[in-house]
DNA sequence: AGAAAGATAACTTAGTCATGGTATCCTCAT
DNA sequence: ATGAGGATACCATGACTAAGTTATCTTTCT
């Protein structure tokens, strides 16, 4: 089996280098092509001879983003596996950057050995990601899907105003679409207030949205 | 560091018996509680004397499936883990179980040593699971891909507020957490209404749950 | 150096909200 | 038929919110 080729797109110069002497030191893989930013590696994948099989592209790089790199590198090689290397693991950019088309998720500090490994998981259809990012990623797909959980046994007319409480209505203006009096608003309200133990409006749409009550 | 305590949910005796004995041949690994069914280990739960730290369970049970009995038993205990066990590898099972709650999903041919790993793995915070199931929840993901329209240029003060306002919290409470005063509070939230369009404490949480600004 | 933008803070006032208690009418299941 | 739960409605009050106006102090960009 030859060795898996790699391209990578890092801003800071040390840091470029020294994986390259890494990948280049590790039989099984080589790294041929280094660049700073992603204007180049796009240059470059322009023509066929010079995709690699695995690009590690930073994610926080002057100029185009390494997510908007993911996206056009993913476009120009639709087969090329990209992992992302960065220093953050906040939501947004997971988000983004799975989005995006990546293939992978490491962190910067991960160890040589960590990094060889994710290239050689992602070559064979694997999608490394650190138990933290992995976490998210099942949380968030998890909150896309409809939740058929029945409502902490709201009535049905409470639902009605829960529902128009998360569309941001007021008191009167809830009881003119619902043709009840403002009296009877307050009261319904106030049973869902209890019901979902919450105080206010505001924190009754929060729990409505995050719980897909609605 | 003590062992980790497994409880098994499988309708299979001869499964059931050999995995318990690797379990407890294994040094790390406990299993003291076996299940034939998710009804028994439901009722287990109950007692909190009795909450392992992983539950290996069946998809495939008679009864309530171990996809209900994810869901329940995550509702008794939601700091166990759950690593679910399935001959398939169909989406749709699959997809059912991450969004129940499981924690992790293996194959039935797993050799022993995949589950020991996998055990391990979910019970450090990860969240292990076949490379092909991977990249399907992966793929899944990416199709349900909710545009992130660029936070209405919050400043980030501002967007410390919003952060506030979802979590349910009232002015004062906003100012506290923040360490600024309640005159302070009411600025912010009245440039984060100006800038999402919107007039109440309610609707900037719908608006910023429903846009994912948070 | 000066402009622009952000974070901080104060004061005010009309209006809304949260919460208490109470009561009538209807429907459904015991 | 009788009671429970749900929907409707009214009254009252203290607390909170929304929106207007103005001002100081940084930091940042030009």
């Amino acid at each position: 089996m030859s060795d898996i080729s790699i391209a990578i797109v890092e801003d800071h110069a040390d840091m470029r280098i020294s994986l390259q002497l890494i990948l280049n030191g590790t039989p099984g893989f080589t790294c041929e092509s280094c660049y700073e930013q992603c204007e180049d590696l796009l240059e470059a994948l322009k023509d066929e001879e010079n995709v690699p099989q695995v690009i590690l592209m930073d994610i926080g790089l002057p100029g185009i983003s390494g997510i908007e790199g993911v996206r056009r590198a993913k476009r120009l090689a639709p087969e090329v596996k990209i992992l992302m290397q960065t220093i953050y693991e906040d939501d947004a950019n997971v988000f983004e950057a799975i989005c995006a088309g990546a293939d992978g998720y490491l962190l910067k500090n991960s160890s040589p050995i960590q990094i060889l490994q994710a290239i050689e998981q992602v070559e064979a259809g694997g999608v490394p990601m650190t138990p933290t990012i992995a976490r998210k990623v099942i949380a968030m797909f998890r909150d896309f899907a409809p939740r058929t959980e029945k409502c902490e046994d709201l009535t049905p007319r409470e639902h009605d105003v829960l529902q128009a409480l998360v569309e941001g209505l007021g008191y009167k203006q809830i009881a003119q679409k619902l043709f009840i009096s403002l009296d009877t608003v307050r009261n319904h309200i106030r049973h869902i207030y209890e019901k979902l133990k919450v105080h206010s409006k505001s924190e009754a749409v929060a729990k409505a949205l995050k719980r897909r009550l609605v």
